[in-house]
Formats: C-alpha cells, structure tokens, sequence
DNA sequence: CCCCTGGTACGAATTCTCTCGTACTACTTG
DNA sequence: CAAGTAGTACGAGAGAATTCGTACCAGGGG
C-alpha cells in the first residue's frame, strides 16, 4: 500500500520572504517530543483526522480550527487543539484573533520518520 | 538515528516442523486491526517496552509475562497483555498453565509499514 | 463604541483507564 | 490427591480524559 507514502513529500513551502511570523504558543523542543504522549494524542479519531487533514490539504500554509468543520463546540476544539500541541503534533501560531495550525512536519520526520506516513494512510472507521 | 532501523529484520523464525501450536487467544484479524487502538495500546509505557523488547530480545521465539520481570501485581500484567492483545499488537498462545507472547510482526508490517521501527527505537523517558 | 468573529479559561458531569486485592481455575509434578 | 505455578475474572477505588456549558477576552469593521 504505502510505498508512496513513506517517500511522500510532506514539506510545508516557506513563507514569503520579509513576512514575519507570529511566535508560536508554547510546545515541546524536538528533543523533548516523547513517542508515548504522541501516541496518546493521536489514539484520539478526531485527533488524528485533523492532524491527517492538516498533512493531506493544508498545501498553502496553516488553519484555524473552524477550517476543519468539525461538528463539536469550541471548548472541545480547544481541547483537543492543545492536546495536540502539547504531545509536539502541531505547532500554533495566533494571527491576529484567530489562531492558525499546522503539522510540525520536520521535528516529527527527524525523531520519528515514518510516523507522518502510517497518519496520512489512516482512514476513520466508520466508511 | 534509524536508517538501520527502516530495514531491521524483525522475522520470527518459524516453528520447526512438526511442532503444533496452540491456537491463538481472540484477536483482531489483520484487516481489523486499527491504527487509533495501536496507539492507545502503546501510550502507555509498560506496554510500548513490552512491545519493545520483545521485538528486541525475543529471538527464539516467545515468553511468559513473568519474562518481562515487570514490578507490577500478577493482575495488572493481564490487565496490559490483554490490552496489547486487543488492539492487535501481541498474540498470546496458551502452553499448558502458561500463555506466551509475541508481537504480530508480519501483521503490523503489512498494515502499518515503519511502525515497528519507531517502536524498536523507543526509550524510557526515566534514564 | 458596539458587535461580530474566533477563540480561551474554568468548572462540572460523565466516562474511561489504571491499579491492584481477592478469589478462583488450569495444569504439572511429586 | 496435594502443592506449587501461571494466570484469569471480578470488582472497587483513584485518577485522568472527554465533553461541553458558561463566561469571558481580543481584534477588526462598521
């Protein structure tokens, strides 16, 4: 099945030079990530559904948490937004109001390659 | 750290012929065997060393709970081995009084490709 | 300035997980 | 059969995770 996905390009395009970047909120060095609390995190269907949509469709850039339509209140996204952040997923980045996500797709490829590969071939299980 | 790791063999040597095994305990078939449990499964981190060093020392074949040398009551050890055995990571055979352990590799190969290599590569968070 | 948008923080209820004691079963050995 | 070994099942207590309502806050546009 995933031949193609462990050589998969998962690489975010740099921003547009001269743009300064929000400082993202805290989260865990690379060395600090632990295998069992990334784990942890995505054990979660809608944990690993966003952090699988994030990988698949977010070929721009970032998001915000409404982008992900998904059907619960805010309180549970935020939730589960700093879940993922915690575990060393995502990073998050507050622009203005909102508050943008993305993969934090170099540190997880360096500590555990392969890892981004088995989400992006995850598939829910109701289908 | 893992380009040995990507391509580690991890092949159970098969029984000698004639030898007949016992039946597998209930587990999921392999189709039915899903990443979000994995995960859960292997968030813990008596579990993931169990998973860990099976694959790592377990040469000859499998092993008893007591094998492990765990400092756990003999029914949290249950408790964790029918976890892992749940979700699809161990099998457990039945030899007379006692049952013995080892990892699904061919399994976990075919449907989660560098799985078991992040596994392998785990650490204790404690040294 | 008011209000809308996109969030956060807190707290409570519920549910799940972990831990482990106790009692029990199955098998082997003497 | 008795004793020892290896492990299960059940259940209870503690702790953690999930869900979500409510109240709140910050920034932008009229």
């Amino acid at each position: 099945m995933s031949e193609a996905a462990l050589t998969r390009d998962f690489r975010i395009p740099p921003p547009p030079p001269g743009v300064q970047l929000p400082e993202p909120l805290p989260e865990p060095a690379r060395d600090e990530i632990r295998l069992e609390a990334v784990m942890a995190a995505l054990s979660d269907p809608l944990r690993i559904g966003v952090v699988r949509k994030l990988l698949l469709e977010a070929v721009d850039f970032d998001h915000t948490c409404t982008w992900f339509e998904l059907d619960r209140p805010k309180s549970s996204l935020t939730h589960h937004f700093r879940t993922l952040r915690e575990a060393g997923l995502v990073r998050q980045r507050q622009y203005g109001p909102s508050r943008r996500n993305q993969v934090r797709i170099e540190d997880l490829q360096a500590r555990f390659p392969g890892l981004l590969a088995l989400i992006a071939d995850w598939t829910p299980a109701c289908e």
